[in-house]
DNA sequence: CCTTTCAGTTGCATTTTGAAACTGATTTGA
DNA sequence: TCAAATCAGTTTCAAAATGCAACTGAAAGG
C-alpha cells in the first residue's frame, strides 16, 4: 500500500470502504478476476459503461494503492497490462459474497452466479483455486485457463 | 426489495454494488450490526462523520430498497428505530470479509478485528450467531446482548 | 410553559461524475 | 512506406452528488 489513505476512523471496514467504497473500483477487480480483462480497452468495454476518464483515474488510484500493477503489453506497444497484486487478489472473498447477495435478491442476475451454488467445494479452497488461476493469467470464466473448466475437470 | 434498481448489467456483483456501492451505506449497516445503533442520532455520531442530509437520504433509500425498516421508538416519540430486514442482515458476510481485508492491510485498524481471527468457530456458524443476535436487538460489540459475551460464555 | 433535544429539510458552495471531443504514440494494411 | 485506424489517456464543460450550516417542527423535560 504505497499511497496512504486518509483514515477517518479505526474501523477496518471503514478503511476497506475508503479503498473500494465506490461504484467502479470493485467492478474493475471483478473484470480481472471473472472475465480475465487486462487492458484499458477491455475494462472500457464492460457492460456497465464506465467513462474513460473515470476508468483512467481509478486505474491510477488502484496502482498507487498497490492493488494492481501496470506493465507494457508484450506485443502491442500501445497497450499496458493491468494485473492484481496479492492485496488486490485478497478482495476475491468480498466479490464472492457480493455475488451471492446479488444473485439472491435479483433473480435476473442469478444465472450468472448459479455455478457458485453448485460448487461442491470448501469456500476457502474455491477462493484459493480462483486466486491461483488469476495469478497465472487466467480467470473464472474466460480464457484458456479458467476456473469453470478446472472445476469440471475434477 | 420494493424500489427497483436501474440494473446496468446482468452481473450480481454489479447489482449488489448499485445497492451498497457508495461510501456510506455499508457503514450504516455496520453500525447496526457491530455497534447496535438504531436511531438517527446514533448513526450521526459515528466516527466517520456522515452529514445529516446524506444520512437521511441513505436511510430513506435503504428503507425503499427493503434493507431496513423504520418504526416508532417505544418511549421517545421524537425518535424512530431503524432495524435490518433479512435482506439487510444478508450483508453480514460482506462486512466480515471487508473487515478481514482492512485489518490485514491497515494494521492500525487490526485490533478492532482481532477477535475475528481468534474465533474458533466455523465461519457459517459465526455469521448465524451474529445474525440471530442482531435480529433480537443485540449487536457484535455493544449492548447487554452482544456476540462477544456470547462467544466468551461458550 | 419555556427550553432543550431530536429528526429531518433547505440553501448553497464544493467536489465528483459523465459525455464527448481531442492528443500523441503505435499498429495496420494498401 | 505512409496514410488511416487503433489505442490509452487528457481536457473541457455540464450535470449530479456531496458536505456544511442554518433552519423547522414536533416531542420531551424540567
Amino acid at each position: 500500500m504505497r499511497k496512504t489513505i486518509k483514515r477517518r476512523s479505526n474501523c477496518p471496514i471503514a478503511f476497506s470502504l475508503e479503498v473500494v467504497g465506490d461504484s467502479w473500483t470493485l467492478l474493475i477487480i471483478r473484470d480481472i478476476v471473472f472475465a480475465g480483462k487486462r487492458t484499458f480497452g477491455e475494462f472500457l468495454a464492460s457492460d456497465e459503461k464506465i467513462a474513460r476518464n473515470i476508468l483512467a483515474s481509478r486505474l491510477a488510484r488502484l496502482e498507487e494503492l498497490g492493488l494492481i500493477t501496470k506493465k507494457p503489453h508484450p506485443t502491442d506497444g500501445r497497450k499496458d497490462l493491468y494485473e492484481l497484486t496479492d492485496a488486490g487478489l485478497d478482495f476475491i472473498p468480498v466479490l464472492l459474497e457480493l455475488s451471492a447477495w446479488g444473485a439472491k435478491y435479483e433473480p435476473e442476475t442469478a444465472e450468472a452466479a448459479a455455478w457458485l451454488r453448485e460448487v461442491r467445494m470448501d469456500k476457502d479452497r474455491l477462493i484459493q483455486l480462483i486466486r491461483d488461476t488469476v495469478k497465472n493469467g487466467g480467470s473464472v470464466f474466460a480464457g484458456p485457463d479458467n476456473v469453470m473448466d478446472r472445476l469440471k475437470a475434477r
